[in-house]
DNA sequence: GAACGTGTCTATAGCGGTTCAGTCGATTTT
DNA sequence: AAAATCGACTGAACCGCTATAGACACGTTC
């Protein structure tokens, strides 16, 4: 194989080297910008390269450099693909985590898991592969199995979700404790004594910790005992979470809902059972995405920026990849009350 | 939770190779399904490969087989992240090629870029370092430049657009023109005879094939000459369009948005501006997402499952990877007209 | 003038896999 | 019984690059 005019096939450093008349070795410190080449002879082995069009193979950089330059950030959520679609807060949080991502080129490499153990072997899978130069981790559980793997894996990590629960990892979070609190406070100033919460799979911590600040403000205030309906976050859930608040004996007449789409759908359940909103019912919807805004009445909710908090995650995470783990994280601004056409005074 | 690690870390194929008793080469072919090495080998080898916590280094994988599987697909989306999450679209569309990619454990390889010069380029690394076996390209406009782009690079590639954009690419498309004709056809017979469009920006491919069709249409029928107003696809704009239109001298009395966020922000500005929808103006939306159904009236709308073309789309993605490119695409169903609350004869 | 730096540049050994020409018994064919 | 066939398995040659020890020419220093 000699200096043939290389047609259209693959570009090798070889190829470049011997056109430029030097070695290998030569080329490639030339082209990472290392000492040990002249200025004359770097110039013309980047001339040479330009001309051939080549460009270093990563995988065989990667290989023998142990230290592959990779700029995807990794964040794998374990929910159907369906409700990724449907609820407001993911996209939010997936483009708060993109306009972060975007000014500094990185990607995110998005995968939706069944379960918690094959979103470990994912996790794993790209670390090894290093596919991801860090990762975005969500949905934590009471004694979280991921925790210890993600310790034990070198890989820079943020974790979504209360410190009690993400085990030391550094961490962004909202404080749902102080967040529902208001809300029953709220609710109990307008003369609701008997509440109820739709909210999410006893499983996920950020459910259980709600749960028990719910429980512990109600008992507080020395309201009727509340009942909680668990549900899997999706609107059919919430609404016959809501159809059989409703239907029952002694029937709530507030209910505060874990995210908007539920809440949502428990309004259109209200009405549909001719139960007055919000003389008869009050509902308190969380997250607060633009469709709260659009129902009839509109909806009341803890409202978050979640756009905000997703780049805040985000720019932890860069944070560390650069300067290694110098920050442990901190909360994101509490949710904030926001009072709108289905919250009022028990007539 | 995973395999006993064993201390330095790095585990290779020689150690599984050494630790089962085999060579390399039995190593990869069993790792591999290949033929060649005996079922109980395979096992054994497999067992001890799980017990090591061994995977293959994919560097070193691609390196020598010029043939890399990862399991990612990759998206560029050149609009400002906030619209991410603010429009149903895409995180509908996002969430249909998930729910194809994880049954096959692939993940999605998620990029915002700034304009379509960066899209090449990120297009162009992503192939070269071989971070994704596939790609989805959307968004094409007339005489698009990346055509020519991936045609050159051999990634296998579905665009999302019609066939005369998108210059014999694979290709997944609704047909537009079709919609916009029976969307026209509709409000005519509602005797509707100035009829205005809220369109995409007009450089974007798709934008102007409906617009062509929607002049067309309107023309065919005799109406009075239509409006046309360009937007971002931002509800602002969306807002400012209908305002527009409606302070106008000659207002329509029926307009067309080309999604869901724009119509409901226009139904908004009508009210506001005490136009009585429909009975003195008729909106009619485009993509149908839950927004459509909680607006006060619900909005008329062109709707159709995003989800499902997303699914689509990622399906012939996958088979093109599988099989080459045996197929050429096709349409997707045509979007179907579902009248709410929105439309109705011009009084 | 011998020993020592110094700055360039070369040769070569990996990096961790895949691939393939062979080796080696056991089984089948002649 | 010898030859041919076959499946299982090995060994070594790559893949394209980076890292590093050494070769070489050219001053310096003592």
């Amino acid at each position: 194989m000699s200096s043939r005019a290389h047609p259209g096939g693959k570009v090798t450093i070889a190829e470049v080297a011997q056109r430029a008349g030097v070695s290998k070795g030569s080329v490639s410190l030339a082209m990472n910008d290392k000492p040990g080449v002249s200025a004359a002879t770097r110039e013309k082995i980047l001339r040479v390269a330009k001309e051939l069009g080549w460009l270093p193979n990563q995988a065989a950089r990667s290989l023998s450099s142990a230290s592959t330059q990779v700029n995807n950030i990794g964040l794998v959520i374990a929910r159907p693909a369906r409700m990724l679609g449907l609820e407001p807060f993911y996209m939010e949080f997936i483009s708060g985590i993109e306009s972060v991502l975007a000014e500094r080129s990185h990607s995110l490499l998005l995968r939706l898991v069944r379960d918690v153990e094959e979103e470990i072997e994912v996790h794993d899978g790209w670390g090894r592969s290093k596919q991801i130069s860090g990762s975005i981790v969500v949905d934590f559980t009471v004694d979280d199995p991921r925790v210890p793997a993600l310790r034990a894996s070198r890989l820079p990590v943020v974790a979504v979700g209360h410190p009690d629960l993400t085990g030391g990892l550094p961490s962004v979070w909202t404080d749902d404790g102080a967040a529902i609190t208001e809300a029953v406070h709220y609710l109990a100033a307008l003369g609701h004594r008997r509440l109820a919460r739709v909210g999410g799979p006893p499983s996920l911590g950020h459910s259980a910790i709600r749960t028990e600040a719910f429980v512990k403000a109600v008992a507080g205030l020395n309201l009727e005992p509340a009942r909680i309906v668990p549900t899997d976050f999706s609107g059919e859930q919430g609404a016959r979470a809501t159809r059989a608040l409703l239907a029952s004996a002694q029937r709530p007449t507030a209910i505060l809902y874990d995210n908007d789409i539920m809440a949502v759908a428990g309004l259109s359940v209200a009405t549909e059972m001719g139960v007055a909103v919000p003389t008869e019912l009050s509902l308190l919807a969380w997250d607060d995405s633009q469709l709260c805004r659009l129902t009839h009445p509109p909806l009341s909710a803890m409202s978050h920026d979640v756009f905000v908090f997703g780049a805040e995650v985000a720019r932890l995470l860069m944070g560390i990849i650069d300067h290694g783990e110098a920050e442990a994280g901190h909360a994101a601004p509490t949710p904030v009350l926001v009072p709108r056409g289905t919250t009022a005074r028990l007539r």
